[in-house]
Formats: C-alpha cells, sequence, structure tokens
DNA sequence: AATGAATGAGGATTCATTCAT
DNA sequence: GATGAATGAATCCTCATTCAT
C-alpha cells in the first residue's frame, strides 16, 4: 500500500531539467507561501526557485495550481503516515501521535490549505479525492481508537481534524507557539477521552 | 460599570454630518472587511458607505486604524457583555453563554482581529488595553466557573480563548458553518467540564 | 517718500481678526515656502497661521495669490531700502550694500519669486508695477555707481540683479551657504568694478 | 582617456529592445523633466517613450534613478569634453569654450541636477564620483589657464562653475533666454579674467 | 523549454478646492 | 467671516499575466 510514492513524483516523464525545475519550483512556494502567506507574489516563488517568471508559469498555469501541488505533497505525506499508523498496535496512541504529527507539519501551511484542505472542493478533482482519501484513512485510525473504548464515540473525524486545525490557526501569531498548540493539543485531547468510569 | 457605553461612542464632538460618516464607514468596513478580508480596497469600503476615498482616509488615516476601529468596536461589545456575565448567579452557564456569543459574533471578524485580538501588541495602545480589560473579564468569568467546580481548574483563560477562537478560523469555508460552529463548541465544552466525580 | 509702506499695509478697512489672520497667513506661507517649496500643501499654511483651511482660501482665492503677496511683501521692502540707499553719499558703497542685503534677504524665497519677480508678468499687474518700481530704483542706484566711475558702464542694471540672483539659486543645496554666497558675491563685484586705470 | 564612452552605454548585455526602451525612457525623460520639472508624472515619461509604466518602473525603479540617468548622461559628456579641451592649446580658450558649452547644454537639465549635481552626494554612489571626475577635470582645466596668467588665481573651480550654473537657473523664465544667457556669461568671464597689466 | 521584458489593471494615497455648518 | 468636512482627480506603484526572443 504505497499511496504517498505516487503523489511524491507526479511528474513522470518529464525532462530531467523540467522535473529539476518543478521540485525547485515546489520548494520555493512552500517556502515562500510559508513566510508570505498565499497571496504572495509568484515573483519571489520564481526568484527563489532559481527560474524566470515565465518557467513558473509553464509548470504551474494558476496560481491555484501552484499553492494545490504543494498541498497535494502535504496531503500525500499524511496519508502515508495514516497508512502507517493503522499498522500500529495500540489505537490510542496511534491517532494521538498522527495528530501530534499533522499539528507540528501543518505550522507551515497556515492559510494555505488552513481552512482548504478539510473542504472537498465541489467539482472532483485529483486533489479532491486525495483529500478525501486522507479523510478516510483518518476515520479508520479513530475508529479503531472509539472501538478500543479510548476515544470518545459522539466525536466525528471531521470535528476532531477542524479541531486540531483550529489550534494551528488560532496560535499563528502566538509568542512560543509551539508550546501553545501542544498545550492546546492537551487540553484538546483530554476531551476526546474517554473518562475512566466508576467501577 | 460602564465601560462599554464609552467605547461605543468615542466621536464626540465631532460635527453631525462628520459623526454620521464615521458611523457609515465602521458598518461599511465590518462587513467589507467580512467578506473580502483584512486587504480589501479601501475605495470598496468607502463606496459603501457612501463617502469619498478622501473622507475615508480623514477619518481613519491608514488600514490599520480602520481595522482597529472594527475591532475596537467588536472588543468594546463583549468586554460589555463580559461585564453583564459577571452579574448571574450561574458560573457555569455564564462562561458558555459568552463562549457561545462570542462565537457567533467573531465570525464577522475572521481574519481581521483573526488571531490578532488575543495578541496584546507589544506598544502600549488604547486598543492594546482594551483587548487586555476583555482578557481580564473572561478570566474573572472563568475563574468563578472554576472556583464553583464546574470548569476544569488546569486551564487557563487564555487556552479557553484560543481554542474557540480555533473553531472560528477553521470552520470559515464550511458548508454549514453555524451548526459545525456549535458542534466544535460542544465538543470543546465537554472537554472542559469537571466530570461527574464518582460517589 | 514712503511707497513702502503702502505696500506693507494692504488690509485696510478689514475687521481687526481679519487683518490678524492675513499676517498671520503671510509669515506662515513664508516660513513654509521657504521649507517646503512653492508647491508645499496649502493646507500645511493654514495649519501653521493657526487658521482653517477655509480662511486661507477666503484670504488668498489662489496659491499664487498667496505667493505674489509674499513676494510683495519683500519687493516692498528691498524698494525702501534701495531708497533709503539713493540717500547715502557714496554710490559704490550703496551699491554694493543694497546687493549685498539683496542676496541674504533672498535666501527664504527660493523658487518663491525666484526667477519670477524679476520677470514682469506680462499683464499689467500691481505686483508687476512693484516690481518695476523695484527695478527703476535700482536702475537709478546702479547708474550713480556708474557715473561716478566706480562700477563698469556696460553692464545693465538688469544683468546685475541676474547675476546676485544667480548666487542664490546656485547655493540652494551648499553646505556653508552662507559664506559660499558671500565669496560668490566677492567674485562677482569685483567683476563688476572699474579696474583702476594706469597713469 | 575614453571615459565618456563608458558612461554613454551602461546597458551592455540587455536584450535589443530593452536597450531600446532603455534609450527612449532616457531621452523621453530628459524633455519631460525640462519641461514639467523634476517632479513631473512618470506615466507622462513613459507615455512619451511608448511604453508602458511599468517598463518604466522595471528599468528605474524610482523617480530618483531615473533623474540620476539623465544627469549621469549630461555628467558623461561634460567630462568627454572637458579631456578633449584638456588636449586644447591655447588654455583660456579651451575654459571658456567648455563653459560656454556647458551653459548652452545645461538650460535643458535646469531643477534636475540644478544645484544638485555639483553637491558631490554625501553617500559615496557612483553618480557622486562621476561628479567628482568632472569636477577633477574642470579644475585642471581652470589650473592651466590660471598657470597662464589669463584667469584671475583667487577663483576656485567651484565658484566658477557655481557662477555659471546660477546664469542657468536666474534666465529661466527670460524671454530671450539664449542671448541672455550669453551676455551673462560675457559679465562673469570679464570678471575672471585677468585685466591687462600696465606696461 | 526557459527566459525575462513588457503590459496595464487595480489599488493606495495626497491635496487642491468646494461648501455645509 | 471662520471652520473643517467632503470630494475626487491625479499620481504613484505593484504584480499577475502575456509573449517575443
Amino acid at each position: 500500500m504505497t499511496t504517498g510514492e505516487l503523489i511524491e513524483t507526479p511528474q513522470r516523464g518529464l525532462r530531467a531539467d523540467a522535473r529539476r525545475n518543478n521540485d525547485a519550483l515546489l520548494r520555493a512556494a512552500r517556502s515562500v507561501f510559508a513566510e508570505l502567506g498565499p497571496d504572495a507574489p509568484l515573483e519571489e516563488i520564481a526568484r527563489r526557485a532559481g527560474v524566470g517568471i515565465g518557467t513558473l508559469y509553464r509548470h504551474f498555469p494558476t496560481r491555484f495550481d501552484l499553492q494545490q501541488a504543494v498541498m497535494e505533497q502535504h496531503v500525500g505525506r499524511l496519508i502515508a503516515l495514516a497508512e502507517a499508523a493503522l499498522d500500529e498496535s495500540d489505537p490510542g496512541a496511534a491517532v494521538e501521535q498522527w495528530l501530534a504529527t499533522k499539528l507540528r507539519t501543518s505550522r507551515e501551511y497556515h492559510g494555505l490549505g488552513a481552512a482548504v484542505w478539510l473542504v472537498i472542493a465541489d467539482k472532483p478533482s485529483e486533489y479532491g479525492s486525495h483529500c478525501e482519501l486522507l479523510y478516510r484513512r483518518f476515520a479508520e485510525l479513530l475508529r479503531r481508537a472509539q472501538d478500543a473504548g479510548v476515544i470518545r464515540s459522539d466525536v466525528t473525524s471531521r470535528q476532531v481534524l477542524r479541531l486540531v486545525n483550529g489550534i494551528v490557526l488560532s496560535t499563528e501569531k502566538a509568542h512560543d507557539r509551539e508550546r501553545e498548540m501542544l498545550q492546546l493539543f492537551q487540553v484538546v485531547m483530554a476531551g476526546l477521552r474517554v473518562p475512566p468510569t466508576a467501577p
């Protein structure tokens, strides 16, 4: 089961330099979007990737294409991680660790996918189906934990993802963001766990 | 205790038309910022307020002044509500209702104050001190509930505000946002309540 | 012979406060024009005069009216000085001193009258006739010196005034302007004096 | 000794159309600045150069860059002329001719370099060093004439340049400017020449 | 394919001028 | 008369996007 791999290398059959440029553009886009937000000047991305603006447009005809490609990579990695997590023995720990990883890695995508990646676009798209796949994988992960009786059964996977996403977004300008995020995550997790029943 | 009132009418001593325009500009700014985000064209705000662009600049020399004024109004209202809530008899209900109101009314200020209003600006400013006041009032509100044993004692007021703010932000593009927000709020509140101890 | 007086008080028959405002506006205009140039914001002049912008417009309907009024005052003073100089016994010293005074006092009017005040406007105007008067007075002053054999006879009064004006203009950004101007003035005067003939 | 040449073509290695536009912009800027002054609308320059406003900004990111480039060209030409003049046999004629040329050609740069080009900017810049070079070349030119005994020894090159610059500035609005400038130039030159000593 | 020059629409901002209070 | 609020034209400047090289 190697869904992730496919996503990492969507540029089969390109000339070597084209692939190199594609990679450089994605890397540059990720950092520029992280620094300057989703409306960052495209010229800055091209500059940082070391290519001309024309090349950027050849690879990604619209700003959205580029944003989506950046998110796609991120989603792909999260899917791979979720699939790996499904093999873990402790369902509760699996969910918690995956969410913690998502929390940490999503910091860079503020604004970009932010509210976007959860919203399965209305028109069917490759990106949309990847998001759905991620969604399904996490749902499985969560269900295992719920079935094991460690996570409350009355929360949906969508709700959990939104809560975690909310932590990322609401701490954007926080002073000690890392710490803030972890503390909020602990609060949320405490709320999600099934309280020990009185014997 | 009428802190709120003062904030509602900071334009004493202006000519009648000036005050009218000031109001219209604030109203227009609120709706335009809500629709188009904090970088919305100022001309659109002037247009919707029915005044010339020059008038907008006379009242609010910088975009930030306008954004801040909009937030200030919002914060002022929340302060007034918090002060009223402090008079309620049921501490748990007071907190919950106030948070629910904040949730509902903050929808319009996405991006504007977004994470901003919680971040007390480093330089001392009137707006900053209002935010601090709001913060203090909510802290009192929360402490009452914690002292009454209905809210967990190991969460800080800052954390609670961030969680609620996160709900607003992460549901920005949600289909049935109102419903979605309320559900998430319930999940968060469930996590914040002290679980009934076994007798 | 009191031509100067007339020019100093052109606001006969005004209300006391009107006259006061007129004075304040002229004073403010002089300093603002000196600092910011002839295109300085009129609002700044009103502000510095302590009156509303509307009042400025009532007194001086156009920017030119204000500029002209400032120059008129200056020209009036120079005329008075020239008339006094005509009474001096040493014709050479009289010319030189008057020119030195003009040099010093004109510093403030850079750009304003600069090239303007010498140019007798094509349409007849009160200001124009004042300039002509100044021109005539200086011509008399110069002629006396030429007749006395201390200034070369082949230069015209217009040329002399232009040369001195040029000194003001070309030293505008000079580091030690006062000194620069005086040195250049000495060079020019040396060129204007009749060289002692071999006996 | 071909300093001038280097200055004339600072745009090596540009695409043909880019160089063409650069030339057109400089030409347009020169004439527009001459007509409308240094604060002329940049759009007018772009229009007259037949390019879009964006192209102007690509070539000259700030107004100052454009102004400086125009002056640089002028200064470059004057340097080349000064270097050629140093080869002339008659030192007095060399100085006088060069100054006359400067007088004539500087008419177009009123206000632009006006007093500016003489003021060696405090921060080191390419333009500043070019001005210094021009300054040095003229100083050599003048010294030759002073050593030959045709120009008074008690004037500095800076003073001479300022006097000539003053002529340009004070005749800006003169009716028959060309004639007026030449007459003043003759007066100044007469003052600079060493009077024939009585035998 | 890659490049980067050219374009111009869009939005910010200032200030002269008018006019209601 | 005085005031200062309102107005909008004029200008600046940035980028997304196209296209010739």
